[in-house]
DNA sequence: TGTACATCAGTGAACGCGCGTTCACTGATGTAC
DNA sequence: TGTACATCAGTGAACGCGCGTTCACTGATGTAC
């Protein structure tokens, strides 16, 4: 940013107007309701101009999701590393709430489309969200917080509580959509469930 | 079906072909590939013709999304009902799974559209799925195996695991839709996770 | 059983629409001397 | 500072496409006598 051009910083706000255009009409219209046109329509740009920023609909899309992940790592990169492993995991696992149900449009497009490879590198790699999730969950384990048991690591532990958090998001963006319900509660203890899992005993059935 | 003309009876089979037919399509073309001209091409229709079954596309579509509540509710309904709570919820929770696994062209629509009213209900009513969750867990309270907390009752509970089916079900069908790995063990301690923090102890973080 | 008529299942063509993308273009911005 | 030229950002019209739905129709099925 430090050594750019007036003509490059006028590409960088025109590019970041067709991203917040993009996510605001999958906010009001859903997915199915994005289209080159109608983000043309909201910048007050003809729909043929778009291509000069971005090379297809798909590429546009690809951007928001990027620009997804790199927000809700953000987001969970406030949470305190202080935290013993329970206390920070739990964090971690709100904040992630927290960024879907406050950036639905996002979250649904990072994580309903189909995930290109781009897509699933942006998720897993380095510098992104699952990774703070495995380091707390390896520290807990070091720790002697978290109990591993046979065929149930700290990858295993991982996908727990990735799939708890994101089926929490999920079901509230769609089918518990528009119930006046206060959930945050409710989201705070099924956390503290599986963390209470995680720590402990109980593994008969 | 027992008095039935054969007139009926041809009626119900097309609109059984119709509705399998839009199964298959959005199994292998997605949601965005089903089309009224999709289906009638696949079973020799006019389009038109379709309009004698069904009132319109949505119409269709949330048909498929009644018979699949209706399937995943009879899959569930195989577990086992003398398990002790503990052992009955982790069967539903595997046959949820499973269901999602092996039908996701019709899990997906459950799940990603837009839930119609009617939808809604149809998980919600007496005799779907949801009940028997909570039938189990309400069992597993009263028999004093899982312990409620304060603001975390039988239905919190049974958000907390449908939560983590649910999402469980999503990750598979989404973003790990073509990884080769076998996560069935890892379901299997997933949920037996939860089901440890349900019944006990560590509510500290 | 045969005939006349009503109902029904399904067709083919057309409606208007919005889509992603391309392409020849033009006026504005930037560069070199 | 002024001029000549190159590059660039954005336009408008058009492409071909597939969509959901309607409508007048026709041949087949069913019904009544």
């Amino acid at each position: 940013m430090v050594d750019s051009t007036p003509r490059e910083r006028r590409q960088a706000r025109t590019r970041e107007a067709i991203l917040t255009a993009a996510r605001q009409i999958v906010a009001q219209k859903g997915v199915a309701g994005l289209s080159m046109r109608a983000i043309a329509r909201r910048i007050d740009y003809s729909p043929a101009g778009l291509y000069e920023y971005f090379d297809s609909k798909e590429a546009i899309i690809e951007a928001v999701c990027l620009e997804g992940h790199w927000q809700l790592m953000q987001a969970m990169r406030q949470v305190d590393e202080n935290l013993p492993p329970a206390g920070r995991l739990l964090g971690l696992g709100l904040a992630y709430i927290a960024f879907a149900i406050h950036n639905p449009e996002a979250y649904l497009l990072m994580f309903t489309n189909p995930p290109s490879p781009a897509n699933v590198l942006a998720l897993m790699s380095e510098s992104s969200s699952y990774p703070l999730l495995l380091a707390t969950i390896e520290a807990g384990v070091a720790g002697g917080v978290f109990r591993p048991r046979p065929g149930y690591g700290v990858n295993e532990m991982a996908y727990s509580a990735w799939s708890l958090v994101h089926g929490i998001a999920m079901l509230r963006l769609t089918y518990l959509n528009d119930m006046p319900l206060d959930f945050s509660t409710s989201d705070r203890e099924a956390l503290q469930t599986l963390i209470g899992g995680l720590q402990g005993v109980g593994n008969d059935a």
